[in-house]
DNA sequence: TTGTACGCGTTATCAC
DNA sequence: GTGATAACGCGTACAA
């Protein structure tokens, strides 16, 4: 492939009046100029942006760590992120982590090695993530995104875990719900479902109501209904479910459907992320709403504020309950007839 | 940033002794080598992969181009590639394109100046396709994915669109259906949809049945009712509707509830690629599986099988049928009341 | 306005 | 085993 030097050569001027050509033409006579591009055009030259990043020290590229893309949550993120970036001037360097500290740790390495300009990246557990820790002695700017880290010092995108539970929680409470759960997936890998469990303990304390330890799946996504059948029945029977994700809840919802439960009647379902499909779904799905794009949007621009040199923020969005129809009001609390 | 040089100064051995210890350890003394491991430890040395990727003119990075990440298909198909790329030790650079094909053709150029060893991608339409043109005078090896091109001269994972959707049609005649229609996005931008038009046709003709023109909606993703309603009703009214993809069938789905028709008993639905979440929904979503993991992970071996030299194929990879409940029998052909 | 010369951090090819 | 040294392709201070 045609270097610069060919350029110039053919254009009949030196290497560096052939690079001034393209990155400072005001610096060229207009003919030379000209010169020079036809000449390029002629090779079809393509300045090989590795050595300009080699030279420049910078990459423009932003690395992304996401868990896990077939959640549509975290699709909806890298999909603004990619159109924001773009617009900066900035490539997407992605990899998944499947919520796996390891993989998470070896992947910034070689994200590292590249050279990326930063960081934005969704870890499992922000709050005891040796990654992060050793992250934070490298020079390399980066940015949280859904994680809510405990302390003020990194820099982090996300809404209120704790308090957009708790709304939640009072949604149900308010339509007459006493005897609620939550389910979510494996727990010590998540740091936002832990804060979403105290909003839920929260709102239930204040009503002198007892919170129910978190009903645990195997799964970050998919619900096993022999670990929920049993909170279901009897007297003390759950009559809603909060759910720590979208596709969570959705998966609650077809188990109850299917073992003959009725959403909302029998029991009423709320999940979290606000993912555009749960609205299509009948009945349409509950939940609360995280401001994917915007997340996304905001990301980028917190990276590339922290890359500018400011210093990191926590930027906490806005969440939004959207009342689906899967939540409902309690049903003659306990003499409804259930089939378990 | 400790580079290779300060290693070798600090462990006392030349630049090319330190190099050697990292990239052939075998050629070096075990006690030299162990200095350097040292000595690059002591200065958190990490290599430069610019500096090796323009040195060896080989980036180990995968250009990927996606229309939009919103779209499952599209993000399951990224997960799949994304763990199939690390595997073989490639990073996978990705754009959206949002089916605008000036995009495709900058982010094209930008990913040959950041010299990728390969290209994947989903074009809007690969039948007339400047880019595609353009892109096969270059040396980098591509494959399409999703795309079904006419000539066999390009690689490809795709499955058999035409015979995809004339396997749909066939199962709503099968259901008694007659009068079939089939919605789909901006034709023009998509040679997919109008492949599968022609699936439709067919089997609508071998059984001397009038195939109607497509119903083109505004957006692929979304449908707009008012298109919709005039195909409706009368004694011509369709009973059954083929969607060009999942998220298109599943708004028709759910605008047709919300006016009141039933489905699957007024009007029979059934979507194309299979999306995970088709299947949580109620009435689950009858649709033409498209095997997304495969296609992504046979994408990557198919574009590192180009990289090793071999010649552009198109896999053609099998479709399956899922029966979900939106579509169903016809129901009293002529005579069931509709509500407008 | 244009040219010269060096550096970015590797890998690879020689010699010793 | 190890050490010089030349690429790789570009940016840019400095000189002309």
């Amino acid at each position: 492939m045609a270097d610069l030097a060919a350029v110039a050569k053919r254009a009949g001027v030196s290497r560096a009046t052939a690079a001034r050509a393209f990155s400072q033409p005001e610096l060229v006579r207009q003919s030379t100029c000209e010169r020079v591009l036809e000449a390029a055009r002629e090779l079809s030259f393509r300045p090989n942006r590795l050595a300009q990043q080699l030279r420049t020290q910078a990459t423009r590229m932003i690395g992304v760590l996401i868990p896990d893309l077939r959640n549509p949550v975290f699709a909806e993120q890298l999909q603004a992120m990619e159109v924001a970036a773009r617009e900066q001037g900035y490539a997407l360097l992605v990899t998944t982590t499947g919520y796996d500290a390891s993989r998470e740790a070896d992947v910034i390495e070689e994200m590292l090695c590249q050279r990326v300009d930063g960081l934005v990246l969704t870890v499992a557990d922000a709050e005891n993530s040796e990654v992060l820790v050793k992250l934070a002695q490298e020079s390399v700017p980066f940015v949280l995104v859904y994680n809510q880290p405990a302390t003020d010092e990194v820099a982090a995108v996300t809404v209120d875990n704790r308090w957009a539970m708790y709304d939640a929680t009072q949604h149900l409470l308010a339509l007459g719900h006493r005897q609620i759960g939550m389910v979510a997936g494996p727990v010590a890998q998540s740091d936002r479902a832990r804060l979403r469990y105290e909003g839920y303990c929260q709102a239930m304390e204040e009503q002198a109501l007892t919170a129910r330890p978190v009903i645990e799946m195997p799964q970050h996504t998919q619900a096993s209904f022999p670990l929920l059948a049993p909170q279901l029945s009897g007297p003390e029977g759950l009559t809603a479910l909060l759910c720590s994700n979208d596709l969570l809840a959705l998966s609650v919802i077809s188990d109850l459907q299917r073992r003959g439960y009725r959403v909302p009647d029998d029991v009423s379902v709320i999940g979290f992320d606000g993912i555009e499909l749960g609205d299509l779904f009948y009945p349409s799905l509950c939940s609360v709403v995280q401001p994917r794009a915007i997340i996304g949007r905001t990301a980028v621009s917190v990276l590339l504020a922290r890359m500018g040199g400011e210093q990191p923020a926590v930027k906490r969005l806005p969440h939004q309950l959207r009342k689906g129809e899967s939540a409902g009001p309690l049903q003659r609390p306990s003499t409804v007839a259930r089939r378990p």
